[in-house]
Order: structure tokens, then sequence, then C-alpha cells
DNA sequence: GAAATATCTTGATATAAATCAACATATCGA
DNA sequence: TCGATATGTTGATTTATATCAAGATATTTC
């Protein structure tokens, strides 16, 4: 059976060490299908600044972030630029489109993905149901977070938006489950996103952002090192400020 | 057959009837298969102001509307507003939520709906898996949606974002799929919402859109018939600023 | 490792939209 | 039908954030 060991091995490669494996949609696959997914799919590396989505283009495939970071952005024809969400290890990318993507995504730094067609995805969710199930959660959960983002942009100040931003930025870090609070002391967070990457995501200028994180820093609120990393010394307060409870 | 007939009519009564029908995702479910449906659904009239899902309560239930129309709103802890969407004919209610509801839903005038338990839609869609697809798609629209929303409240000014909401309230009275061009002629909407609810969906105060409305009126692209009723008189030019391409 | 370039920060000023305030119109209840 | 209440409009002023403009750090290139 050298076919099958073969198989097993290019399993193994692809999905046995996938970081995403147990975060992403591949989570609703058992361990014993797992050569169906690789055969249903192919690995794709982008390097950074590469665009792998284009807003507009016909929507061919679906794609699983396994790898680095991407910004999501749409724009006006005069190129004003609003970015939709930072997409993260494990995120799937393209359930926000018809026929065309609505979105561009690129690479902040160098990317990997797993690309699946449309029409692998139709026979997966065809042979594995539960992954139908996975789809609607990865979906309401992306809707849950849209609402939170509207809530963001249309009501929200500067000094709200920001701290948003950062309590948002330090979910991940934390343990799972749990809220961000004072008591979870320092979290220094990486910030692979440029300062007008931040404007834009918050329907800020770059001038308003930069000088929000200098107001948060002379707070002590958070030290910066950098530029391109971020210590919340206080992240439960800077939840409060976020949620509009304190206002500083 | 008597048991047969009866309830033939109360599926003849209840979804023969039914507005939302054809676009709902009811319209993934044959008329012949209307009577499983009508037993896993029940029928819900809700008051003028009333609300039928609760920001944070437990959601235990999905709702199909089929009469009327509801604002989704949330609030912030010092009363802040965002309006999320303005729900109407066949929107599936219901999706933006994990253990609990995200938004609440509040009538507009009276509401007709279909509540159906997450529990009655999972047998559904066991039972019809084209219901599945159907729910997907709907996931899909609505965070097509969502990202138009961020756009216009991250980056649009009043009048644009004004302009954005006559052209979107124009789209269900327009032919299928046409594009709102001036060709169209003029376009009269009901208007069922209030300044403050305008306001809150455009994450704008009263007095803006009111002085908004003002200029439109004034440049002759719209006509205001006592303020829950717009003609649009340029579609096509509202559709342009709408889009940035236009200033005024 | 120094020059060149890009990115970020900080300051001065402008402005779109918010706020404050008065008035007008519509809607409702008796 | 009329007064009372809610809703909407318009005007004067303020303000948060944008814009304009230098300067300061990073980062890249040779």
């Amino acid at each position: 059976m050298e076919t099958g060991r073969s198989l097993m091995d290019a399993v193994r490669e692809r999905c046995g060490r996938c970081a995403g494996r147990s975060v992403s949609i591949c989570n609703a696959i058992d361990d014993n299908d797992l050569p169906v997914l690789v055969a249903e799919s192919s690995r794709v590396t982008v390097p950074a600044g590469r665009c792998f989505i284009e807003e507009g283009a016909p929507a061919h495939d679906f794609y699983v972030l396994t790898g680095g970071r991407a910004r999501l952005f749409s724009l006006m024809p005069d190129g004003r630029r609003q970015i939709i969400g930072f997409a993260e290890l494990g995120d799937f990318l393209g359930l926000a489109s018809s026929d065309s993507y609505a979105f561009t995504a690129e690479a902040l730094g160098d990317v990997n993905l797993c690309r699946f067609p449309h029409s692998s995805i139709d026979r997966l969710v065809e042979r594995f149901p539960r992954l139908r199930c996975r789809l609607q959660q990865e979906a309401s959960g992306e809707l849950v977070k849209m609402q939170a983002r509207l809530m963001l942009l249309g009501r929200k100040t500067a000094r709200e938006r920001l701290a948003s931003f950062l309590v948002e930025q330090a979910v991940p870090c934390c343990a799972h489950g749990r809220a961000v609070k004072d008591e979870h002391g320092p979290l220094t967070l990486p910030l692979p996103m440029s300062r007008t990457d931040i404007a834009d995501y918050l329907g800020l200028t770059i001038e308003t952002v930069s000088r929000t994180f200098g107001l948060f820093k002379k707070e002590g609120l958070i030290s910066v090192k950098g530029a391109s990393s971020v210590t919340l010394l206080a992240p439960g307060t800077l939840s409060s400020i976020a949620n509009g409870i304190r206002q500083g």
C-alpha cells in the first residue's frame, strides 16, 4: 500500500502540522477524514503586500488562513478606504460574496492559506454535514462582530474606537473565553498593521490615531515599542473606555 | 381524510397567502412540503413599538418577517443607539447570535412574523438540505450588506450617507435586479421610520439628517410629503452621490 | 554605516457635524 | 375641534476630528 502510505504522509504534512487545524472550520472534520480535505484543497503562499482576493472579481474560492495576517478592505472610487477586518489564524474568507468578492484581501506579512474552490466546499459539505453547521457558525460569528463594528463606527469617539481596537487585538492573546481585565496584568501585543491601516479600520485619520496612542501613553494605559508592538498596562480600564463606561 | 383536508386548509391559510413566501427562506421549500413548515413554526403578531427580540437575551428562536417593518439596534450603556438595519418582508432574523441575541428588534408599525425555534430549524434543515444552502445564502447576503454599511459609517459624508439610505430604501421598490437610475423617473417611497431612527442608522444626529433632507429638497433631488414619504426626483444622481462619484 | 525613503508623531488651523436653542408642523386624545 | 404632546425643521455656536505642515523616528538601500 505505497499510495496509502504516501497519502498519509502528505496529510500529516499538510493538516497534521497546520496551526489552523483546531481553530478553523477544519475542526469539523475528523483526523481520519483529513485525506479528503487535503484532496479538495491546495496550499497557497502569498508574499507580503500581495492581494489574493480582489473586490469585484468573480468569487471562485474560499480560503482558510493558516499563517500570517491579512487586511480586508473596500475602496471608494476616489480612493477612500475602509478596512473591514484583519484576518488571522483560522479565519474563513470568502463568505461575504455572492458572485463576486465584496472586499480585497492583502497579505500584511507573508501569508499561508488553504484554498477551497466553491465546488470542493460543496462536496465536503455533502460528505460531512457537520461542516455545514460549522460554516453557519462561522457566518453567525462574523455577523455578530460586524454589528459591534457598526456601533464602533457609527457611535463611538476616537478614544473609544482605539480602546476597542486594542482590546479586540488582545482577545486572541488571552486565555480562551476570559474577559480582558486589569487583573490579568500587562499584555503585550504585536501590531503587524500600519497606523494608516488602523485609521482605515477605525474610520479615523492617521493623525488622530497617533494622537490617541499618545494620550493613552501619557495616561499610563499603554506603552509602545517601535510602533509595531503595544503593551496594555491597564487592559480592564481600556475595556471600560471601549464600552463607553469610563471616559479616561 | 378530514384531518388531511383541514391541515391543507391551515397550510393554505398560513403559507399560501403569505406575502413573504417567495422572498424568504421558505422559498427553499416546495409547496407540497409546506405542512411541515407550518408544523414547525408559529405565527406571531407584534403591535407597533413592541420589542420581540432583546439584545443579550438567550436566543431560542429565529423569525421570518412576513408583514410590516422593524428596527434592529444595539445600545451602549449610556444610551447611544446604533440601528443595525430595518427588517422588511422576508428577512430572516436571529442569524447574528450565538447563545444570546446581538441586537434588539422592535416593531415599527404592526409586524407579522413566523417564529422558528432553533430546534425546528435543525429538523427542517435535516429534512430539506436545500434550506441549509438558503440559510447560508441569507448569511452571505447579510455580510455583504454589512460591509457596505462599514464603508458608509467609516468613510462617507452626511450627504453620501443620506443618499445611500434613500437609494437603499428604493431598491425593493424597483423592478428586481435593476440599478437605480435617473431614467426610471421619480420614485416614491414610504419612510415608516422616524428621523431619529434614520440618524441612528446613519451614525448622524437628527438635526444633520433634517438639514441634509432640506438640502436635497432645495437641490431638486427629492420632494417630501409629511416626513414619512419621499419622492426621489433624480434617483441616478442620488446614487452617484451615495457612491462618492458626484458631490451634488 | 550613512544617505535616502517611508512611517510616525506633534503642532497649528480649518471644518463638518454635534450641540444648544427656538420655533414649526404633525399627531393624538378628549 | 381644540389644546396638548411628540416630532421635525431651522438657526447660532461649539467641538471633535480632519486637514495642512513640520519635524522626528524607523526602515531600507547602496
